[in-house]
RNA sequence: GGGAGCAUAGCUCAGCUGGUUCAGAGCAUCUGCCUUACAAGCAGAGGGUCCGCGGUUCGAACCCGUGUGCUCCCA
């Protein structure tokens, strides 16, 4: 078989994914193993898989191929959310171009277009996932419209309700002009921006010539004002009492208010009053009995009710309205202000605070089983941290705005008669019912109701993920619910915990009457090279199919992952792909190296030189596969990534196989390759989870496998405790290796020098159990033991053997020797005395744990014996 | 304004319950190698007032206070 140079990733991803896939490895069925569940944070429909899906979604991925390979029944269950504002906004944009305006069209023809769309466009972010390999279970793929998740959806509005939870009001809300609907809080995003503040003077009524000047941001509203209020306590005002004045371009006179609301700092301490278009002035204009002027269209332009500008947009007035009030003289200043202003989350509009009647949901009592279930860690979060985060919030929490003036989504289940009534019903015919016996004359004069035209908040329908992909509502006593119910682990980035977390947390307590998952990581968010975080309308996200394509799934994984500590973000850069891609091309050398013994092999031949080097990799193989063990269960999974790396890059490329290598041409022990292909195999089952293509492909190559002998499935072996003896001598064994090569560096002895070693030591049954690998990897031609002292070679320090280099080739530099063993006398003198001081110190010996103290002793007797040997050395140079 | 977090090698960051096996990794740099898997590599090396100040402690990168700088969330 002739191998190629690298590792073809293109080739294995195509292959492995579909065989995995094929063999039915990532389906799932309930079954007598414990389960593993993980429903996915549906990505929205309408999007493309990016650096935050990658990290995301490798996490994930891991997690679940760890559990698999750990005996769990593991569940991925995939979907997407229908992502009401999102994906109607694309709708309409597409309408737009076929030259049609949605205005035109009845809702029904309107959906139809929504579904084609949908059909078309929407499972693409899925079928990208399978491009970073992940292992979803795709029998699985659920939708929040589908047909049973829409009949879910209307039963826990009708529900709630019922309960009184839910109700419909006139209150302030903010409103996109753009996509024309209103938003919950969540959705508004405040962004620090530039404005200017302008300073308006009003004409006091009956008083010839005298002013009040107020200051605002938005001069636009002041068509909206109906009052000017100030502080009470504010001297330059209190004169003003019951005066009036005029709202200027208008004259429409209005009174001069007086509440302590007031910041008497800020601006003029004067305050223009619009309770139509800020939340604070209409609660001022409650409270003052203050008339409303909604001076603002739908789509944010000015409306009949200014009078002034009537349907020119609002940002376009501003300026407009600076001009006019200049031209009037009632433009006092303006000056530069930076202020906090809410954008849209989906189409980045300026919000507009808008009075309007909107469906609400009140959270109080559905917020309080969710928040103990956090705080007491019955659900854990990973990192802890963001329990403020979630207190905070679930602390101050505020009814919640469902409705959304759009058509795509879930339509509210309320009906209308013609006197205003309202019934709320699964289905039309049910809310006639109501009808007809609640007002049985009306019904019987105007029999048809009038649906509610809104659609809900995305979310409302999201945050029953975890229960109804497992079809909570048709059979809420199914086995399957029962068995995948609560999930484990849910994965998902900090910025979603309020629309996601909070609101999935609540409804699974208050319709199942459990948690919906035991635990919750909150990866990093991905940021470029300069901090930014990375985002669609930054344009700073790379193509992640494209750098899939050009490193490989595993490369990419890999980089995020290394550089990904649990919740804490990671600044991505293309550059750190390559250490990726280098890892998968050792791997791959190191199979060919491997392999290459095959044809080589001797049963006959006696390992015993390779059994130092076995028994050590076995040992650190075990050391390690217990550290990962604890690294996951903590979620510290780039911890255990690096871990897994350095022990096949260091221990086993670079020690190891060096360790059993034959010389060229020469023979190996069967038994040895049998034992390297099996520590192998080890190696590519621990890391597989991490990097799921590579090691697949090379497990396959190490050996034939029958059908089913697949790594994604491959269980792991139980733990074992490492042979610590061997540790220690492995490490020895670098460390003279180490030594004795960098004193070769320091004599300018080339690769091909040979050298003679003499060793000085107490424990010479150690030396003789390493003593071929030693010789091979310093390029010894002799190797022997002294009770004396070695003239004229080169001598070093090995903990505390001596050890004396005798090379031909050597140009040696005693007094370059003599200041070396002089300074790390030195150092080792400094070392003894800070050990003696605290072994001297009575509260340390008191106070210090025993085994601290034992340590301390050991070292300083190391450190002593290790000073005597290099004054021996010494002497003798 | 309220809250959270960060500051460790030139860069990006690890360092969990305080104890020279605690000052680390990768990249970058320097030196030597086309050594029979890998130059996308191998073998070595250098590099840090662990942000400043104060405190707790026998002992502090780690705990506490404070100052400075930065990031994020909420209002």
């Amino acid at each position: 078989m002739e191998l190629s140079k690298n590792f073809q990733h293109n080739e294995a991803e195509q292959q492995w994914y579909a065989h995995w896939n094929n063999s039915g490895y990532f389906k799932s069925v309930p079954d007598d193993r414990p389960p593993y569940t993980i429903v996915i944070p549906p990505p929205n429909v309408t999007g493309v898989l990016h650096m935050g899906h990658a990290l995301n979604n490798s996490v994930q991925d891991i997690l679940i191929r760890r559990a698999k390979m750990m005996g769990y029944n593991t569940c991925w269950v995939p979907g997407t959310d229908h992502a009401s504002i999102a994906t109607e906004a694309k709708v309409v944009a597409m309408l737009r171009d076929m030259g049609i305006d949605k205005k035109t069209m009845p809702r029904d023809e309107f959906l139809k277009y929504a579904w084609e769309w949908k059909e078309k466009y929407g499972g693409i972010i899925l079928k990208q996932l399978e491009k970073l390999g992940c292992s979803i279970d795709w029998d699985r793929t659920a939708f929040t419209m589908d047909d049973d998740y829409y009949a879910a959806v209307i039963r826990v509005f009708i529900e709630l309700h019922e309960k009184g939870l839910i109700y419909r009001g006139v209150k302030m809300i903010n409103w996109d002009p753009k996509a024309k609907t209103a938003l919950s809080d969540e959705e508004v995003i405040h962004k620090q921006t530039n404005s200017k503040l302008y300073y308006v003077r009003y004409k006091i009524d009956g008083q010839a010539d005298e002013y009040i000047t107020i200051a605002t941001v938005r001069p636009e509203t002041i068509l909206g004002d109906t009052a000017v209020c100030v502080h009470p306590d504010d001297e330059r005002y209190t004169h003003l009492a019951g005066k009036f004045c005029f709202v200027p371009l208008l004259n429409r006179r209005i009174p001069i208010i007086f509440d302590e609301y007031i910041d008497k700092e800020f601006g003029t301490g004067a305050l223009k009053v619009t309770p139509a278009h800020d939340i604070n002035d209409y609660n001022l204009g409650l409270k003052h009995s203050l008339p409303v002027i909604d001076t603002l269209n739908e789509d944010g332009t000015m409306s009949e009710a200014a009078q002034l500008y009537v349907g020119q947009d609002r940002f376009a007035v501003r300026k407009k309205i600076v001009e006019d009030l200049k031209a009037v003289g009632n433009l006092v200043k303006e000056e530069d202000y930076t202020n906090q202003v809410g954008f849209s989350e989906r189409t980045d509009a300026v919000i507009e605070p808008r009075l309007s009647m909107q469906w609400w949901c009140n959270m109080q009592e559905l917020s309080k089983p969710a928040l103990a279930a956090v705080m007491d860690d019955e659900i854990e979060f990973h990192p802890a941290k963001f329990k403020n985060t979630y207190r905070h919030w679930m602390g101050n929490i505020k009814d919640w705005c469902i409705s959304r003036q759009l058509w795509w989504g879930h339509r509210i289940p309320a009906w209308y008669d013609t006197e205003g009534g309202l019934y709320v019903a699964a289905n039309s015919e049910a809310a006639h019912e109501q009808y007809k016996t609640k007002k049985p004359e009306l019904a019987a004069k105007n029999p048809i109701l009038k649906q509610d035209d809104d659609v809900l908040d995305t979310w409302f329908s999201s945050w029953l993920w975890p229960m109804q992909v497992f079809d909570w509502n048709a059979a809420p006593d199914n086995k399957e619910l029962s068995y995948y119910y609560p999930t484990n682990t849910l994965v998902t980035a900090p910025e979603i915990i309020f629309f996601w977390v909070a609101r999935m947390v609540m409804a699974g307590y208050e319709f199942m009457g459990k948690k919906p998952f035991d635990k919750v990581y909150f990866t990093g968010i991905v940021r470029d090279k300069q901090g930014r975080k990375m985002s669609k309308s930054l344009g700073n996200s790379p193509d992640l199919l494209q750098l899939i394509e050009e490193h490989g799934a595993d490369a990419v994984r890999f980089s995020v992952m290394i550089s990904s500590p649990a919740g804490n973000d990671l600044l991505f850069d293309e550059s750190q792909l390559d250490q990726g891609s280098f890892f998968c091309n050792k791997m791959w050398n190191a199979m060919k190296l491997v392999k290459g013994w095959e044809v080589r092999c001797d049963a006959t031949l006696d390992d015993k030189n390779a059994q130092f080097a076995i028994k050590w990799m076995d040992a650190r193989l075990a050391e390690v596969s217990a550290e990962v063990e604890e690294l996951m269960k903590d979620f510290r999974l780039s911890e255990g990534l690096k871990a897994i790396y350095s022990l096949i890059w260091n221990d086993f490329c670079s020690w190891y196989l060096e360790w059993v290598k034959p010389g060229m041409d020469q023979p190996i022990a069967a038994s040895v390759y049998e034992h390297t292909i099996t520590i192998y195999e080890r190696l590519l089952q621990l890391l597989h989870p991490y990097m799921p293509f590579v090691t697949e492909d090379i497990y396959h190559r190490l050996r034939e496998r029958a059908a089913g002998d697949d790594l994604v499935v491959k269980q792991l072996a139980a733990n074992v405790i490492p042979d610590a003896k061997m540790l220690k001598g492995g490490a020895l064994l670098q460390e003279l290796i180490t030594a004795i090569r960098d004193t070769r560096n320091k004599n300018r002895l080339k690769p091909k020098d040979t050298i003679k070693l003499w060793i000085q030591t107490p424990d010479e049954a150690y030396y003789n159990e390493v003593q071929d690998i030693l010789s091979r990897q310093i390029n010894a031609e002799q190797i022997g033991f002294t009770k004396e002292p070695v003239q004229g070679g080169i001598s070093i320090v090995v903990q505390t053997d001596k050890l004396y280099i005798e090379a031909a080739a050597a140009t040696i530099d005693v007094a370059a020797q003599k200041q070396e063993m002089q300074k790390e006398i030195v150092y080792l003198q400094g070392f003894l005395l800070s050990i003696d001081k605290k072994l001297g110190n009575e509260r340390f010996v008191a106070n210090a744990k025993p085994e601290v103290i034992e340590n301390e002793r050991k070292k300083y007797s190391d450190a002593q014996a290790k000073i005597k040997t290099l004054e021996e050395s010494l002497a003798l140079l």
